[in-house]
DNA sequence: TCGGCACTGATAATCGATTATTTAGGGTTT
DNA sequence: AAACCCTAAATAATCGATTATCAGTGCCGA
């Protein structure tokens, strides 16, 4: 018999983006769920022989996956001090939104005027889907579910993606990974009425109304902005 | 004699910065560098072992700096399929100039609009150093010098850095890397009046006249755009 | 002859162990 | 008592070797 393995081939050929996923992408993806869901505080250090082993994998693993976080800004790295979670200021995260305002806004004038059916159709889908999705799991739990956290990303998302520009949509999506991190850590302020706040964006954006909608996306950055420095 | 080792700490403190610097950080700058200059062609494999050996370095080493890279968007990887140089379509090319359109013209009204004193004297000085440094070591050489392009990279930072926003310039920083990758490839093109380009835009800048300095960096921009996809 | 399957060599991914650095603590000197 | 050197433990960085995967090659049967 051959000494070469070539599991599973035949039985559950589409399992094969799962199952021979690289160990480093899967701790990757784990880590950063863990990160965004706030399991370690700000600063907290990230040590890869104690998530190596909790992981059951090798050090290597665990070091390319912090890399990778690095890259997308959910850790930092000292010298010879290891990985940590990175710590917002309250100022860094006024200029994280005050980034979103500018970037955001452009886009969304582009997407406004570039925008086509296909557009359209994305926009009203994904709002009715974040419409559909409760905010949280149980109505007593602390914490926004992934569900709803999804379904926001996306609703944004595809405000914006009749832009056409994937480079801007690059940016943007790397601007919300950063926010989502502040979010999960400042999960006080009053509550929002998303519901509104998200259904009046929606109709000036398909009413193809640039300003107005420019003037509702600034307003509700801004307000998520404030919840967090309150 | 004990066997921890404490080198240099008397001889030369000085020099813990680069002495000291991690294995890591000098492969990376190392291959940064060579990208930046175009040592490699697009789509052009970076083979770990290869690099390693070629630098003295086990492949740990090499991996952890091609994933900084990868951070950076200066190499793509393949799952299974090892490291490689990016390559950019001339689409992809034409997106990046907008996104800096975009993003660009934005910073700078932001800049134009709170810039201090100091901000003015940034962009003075870095203009004064792009415009005293020849675009070509040497008359006949092919490529621009290491020296214009530091340069001619400050004295866009300058202008923009005006808007105090840190995540802006972060994000300006991406995509001016990926902008310099594109450059390289294409260096062709007819030949730029940089020098008048350079100068109009620091008039119109720090005359505070924000409509025509957007105007001209947008021209400047897609100029550039343009040299490539010719 | 044309697929398809087993084999192989190259290279990627992962591991276990080694080497280097930082930090905290204990003892000694001024 | 404060400052200093030394030591050692913890952990980061690096290495060498092992295991897994892919792409090509040649054999075989329809």
């Amino acid at each position: 018999m051959s000494r070469y393995y070539r599991g599973m081939s035949r039985d559950a050929p589409e399992k094969r983006s799962t199952s021979k996923q690289m160990r480093s992408a899967t701790v990757y993806s784990t880590l950063r769920t863990q990160i965004l869901h706030g399991e370690f505080g700000p600063s907290e250090p990230l040590k890869p022989q104690q998530l190596a082993s909790s992981m059951g994998v090798s050090l290597s693993v665990v070091r390319e996956a912090l890399q990778q976080l690095i890259g997308e800004g959910l850790a930092d790295r000292h010298a010879n001090r290891g990985f940590s979670v990175p710590a917002f200021s309250d100022l860094r995260w006024q200029q994280i939104a005050e980034a979103r305002r500018t970037l955001e806004s452009s886009m969304l004038r582009m997407s406004i005027e570039r925008g086509d059916v296909e557009w359209e159709a994305r926009v009203r889908g994904s709002h009715h889907r974040l419409y559909r999705t409760p905010l949280r799991a149980a109505t007593d739990d602390p914490y926004i579910s992934d569900e709803w956290a999804s379904a926001h990303h996306a609703f944004h998302r595809a405000l914006l993606d009749g832009c056409g520009n994937p480079v801007l949509l690059e940016t943007f999506d790397r601007l919300w990974t950063a926010s989502e991190l502040a979010r999960r850590w400042a999960e006080r302020g009053p509550v929002r009425d998303y519901v509104t706040e998200h259904s009046r964006l929606e109709e000036a954006t398909l009413a193809r109304d640039a300003d107005a909608a420019a003037d509702l996306l600034g307003q509700h950055l801004t307000l998520t902005a404030a919840a967090l420095s309150s």
